[in-house]
Parts: structure tokens; C-alpha cells; sequence
DNA sequence: CACTTGACCTGTCCGC
DNA sequence: TGCGGACAGGTCAAGT
């Protein structure tokens, strides 16, 4: 999915909707690769705790329980988690919803409430996961110990992301982006935009991006993903919020799925897509060219 | 270590 | 209409 500002949108959905919800079961409908943790687990630590916090970490949702445990969530590439109240979703769901009746044969794992309202993991390619921690483990996952800093944080400064870079110099500025040791939660689409933003060829190697060029990319990456919180992500296909309902950065984007279309800035060039850190990369070939020292 | 590639899954779209 | 292949927001475990 469902990259930093998916992830965070949902979160907030659910510091909204779920805080505080005390919960009564939980369904498993697929086991164990995207709910590990044994139906004893749930009973003894899950079933009658109540949900004290939602955080996140680069693309990880982290849901406090009352019982010092913690649900660590990934949605991976399709993951959802859709709250849904007493009335279901269907019939008479608000236009922007791209959920019907659920559950629905992408139904992973149901938390059911003591209100009878229930939040649903939906997960079309099963990639995702959702597991229960000891609160206090959760910081030596070993995910945990290697994800880089949060790029929304006031101390995620130009220096603090090139000092980081630079220990990638000989692989792409697209992979690096993309590795989650480097900068927390960015992916292909934000990885994009902001090369496109900052005027960066995905393939140039990070040795030849100037720092000057690495600060206008820092600037870049924040203010998209800023933008994009505020549009509440991007749906690209399966990605909704907490109230089952779309993103509409996609609308707002520069480069990402929209080759053949123009760029933004040369009306009469289209972008186009090439492939780069084996992921679609999308660029305009005229703002974004690679420098012959890479091409050597 | 740093880096690249294939695997994990299901669904959709496109060409034959 | 059906079939095969490529591709899709992300990591991992292997390989070099």
C-alpha cells in the first residue's frame, strides 16, 4: 500500500474511530502467514482489553492495548482496515467507498467490539500481517532497530537525509529512497514525486547527486508528503482509509501513472515510464536526465 | 558489508 | 470467450 501517508491517514482514522472501543473477539479467516499469534494468545491477551493508542513507524501501524500488548499491523501492497459501525458497508455507503458488504473474500482477520462495531484487515494478496507483541518487545523488533528516521519530524533535516544517502552512493537515488533503513515510509509513489519535484533521474547513482540537489529533493519529499496527508493518500486501486473511502492525491500527482500524459512543466512532453530498482518508475524526460557519469 | 534479483499472492488488463 | 504473460502501492531471503 499503502506507503507513509496511507499509513498515517489510516491512523488517524483510527485514533478517531477505535480508541478507547473495548474488544470482545477476534476472527481469524486466513492463518497463520497474516495472524501468527495462536487463538490462545487472543484469549489470554487480546479478548476484554481495551485499545488505548494508534501509532505508527515508517509503514507499520502500532495499536496500544489496555493489556500491555500491541497489535504490530503491515498492509503491505493491499492491506486495508475498514472500521465499520453497526450499519454495513453496502447499500447506502457514502459514494467514495470502495467497500462493499463485509466481510468479503479478502477478509484476513475481524476485531469485533463490545458496541458490536467491528474493524476488518482485508487483504487482497495476503501480503500483509497483523501481529500481537508484548508492548514492551515491540522496540527490539528487528524492524524496529534498523527502519530510519521519520521523515516528518522536525529534526529530519537536508543534512540528517543526505548524511544517510550517502551511505547508498553506488546504488540508484530510486532504491535508496525506497530502502526503509535509509528513510522511513517512502515507496514507488512518493519516490516519483519527489524525484520528478526535485528535477532527479530515478537511475542516477547517489554519488552523482550534488548535496545541492539532495537538499532541493529533502524539501521535496516533505511537502509531498505532507500534501498527501492532506489529501488523505493516494488510491491507486485498493487503498482506502479507515472509513473505507479513497485518497485523492492521485489526483494531484505529478508523474505517477500518468505516462503518456504531459508534464506538468513541458506541456508538450509526455512522461514516461522506464523501470528502475526493478519497480514502474515514471519521469519526464526532459526535466529528468541522467548525468553521463552514471551513464558510464 | 553493499547491492540485485526473485519470491511471496491474487486480480486485472492486454494481446493473441 | 479463453489463455498466457506482465504487472500492481512492499518487503525478505537468497544470490553475486
Amino acid at each position: 500500500m499503502p506507503e507513509l501517508p496511507e499509513v498515517e491517514t489510516v491512523r488517524r482514522g483510527l485514533a478517531r474511530l477505535v480508541v478507547g472501543k473495548q474488544i470482545a473477539s477476534v476472527s481469524v479467516y486466513e492463518s497463520p502467514k497474516s495472524f501468527p499469534n495462536s487463538p490462545e494468545d487472543v484469549e489470554q491477551f487480546v479478548r476484554g482489553a481495551t485499545i488505548t493508542a494508534v501509532n505508527r513507524r515508517a509503514k507499520v501501524l502500532l495499536v496500544s492495548l489496555s493489556s500491555d500488548y500491541m497489535f504490530v499491523i503491515h498492509l503491505k501492497m493491499t492491506g486495508q482496515l475498514v472500521y465499520v459501525g453497526k450499519e454495513r458497508f453496502g447499500a447506502g455507503h457514502p459514494n467514495d467507498s470502495l467497500i462493499g458488504v463485509l466481510p468479503d473474500r479478502s477478509t484476513r482477520v475481524s476485531i469485533h467490539f463490545s458496541d458490536d462495531t467491528t474493524l476488518f484487515f482485508n487483504d487482497q494478496r495476503k501480503f500483509g500481517w497483523v501481529k500481537l507483541y508484548p508492548t514492551i518487545e515491540v522496540p527490539n523488533i528487528d524492524f524496529m532497530q534498523k527502519v530510519g528516521p521519520e521523515p516528518l519530524e522536525d529534526d529530519f533535516t537536508a543534512a540528517v537525509m543526505a548524511g544517510r544517502l550517502r551511505h547508498r552512493n553506488n546504488t540508484t537515488i530510486k532504491a535508496a529512497l525506497l530502502d526503509q533503513s535509509v528513510i522511513a515510509g517512502v515507496g514507488n509513489i512518493y519516490a516519483d514525486e519527489s524525484l520528478w519535484g526535485a528535477k532527479i533521474h530515478p537511475a542516477t547513482r547517489v554519488r552523482d547527486v550534488s548535496d545541492a540537489q539532495l537538499a532541493v529533493l529533502h524539501d521535496e519529499l516533505v511537502s509531498v508528503l505532507a500534501l498527501s496527508i492532506e489529501k488523505g493518500g493516494s488510491t491507486n486501486h485498493t487503498y482506502v482509509n479507515a472509513e473505507g473511502q479513497r485518497g485523492s492525491y492521485m489526483d494531484f500527482a505529478r508523474v505517477f501513472r500518468r505516462d503518456e500524459l504531459a508534464c506538468p512543466r513541458h506541456p508538450d512532453v509526455l512522461i514516461e515510464k522506464l523501470r528502475v530498482a526493478g519497480r514502474g518508475t515514471h519521469i519526464c524526460p526532459v526535466c529528468q536526465v541522467l548525468p553521463t557519469a552514471t551513464l558510464r
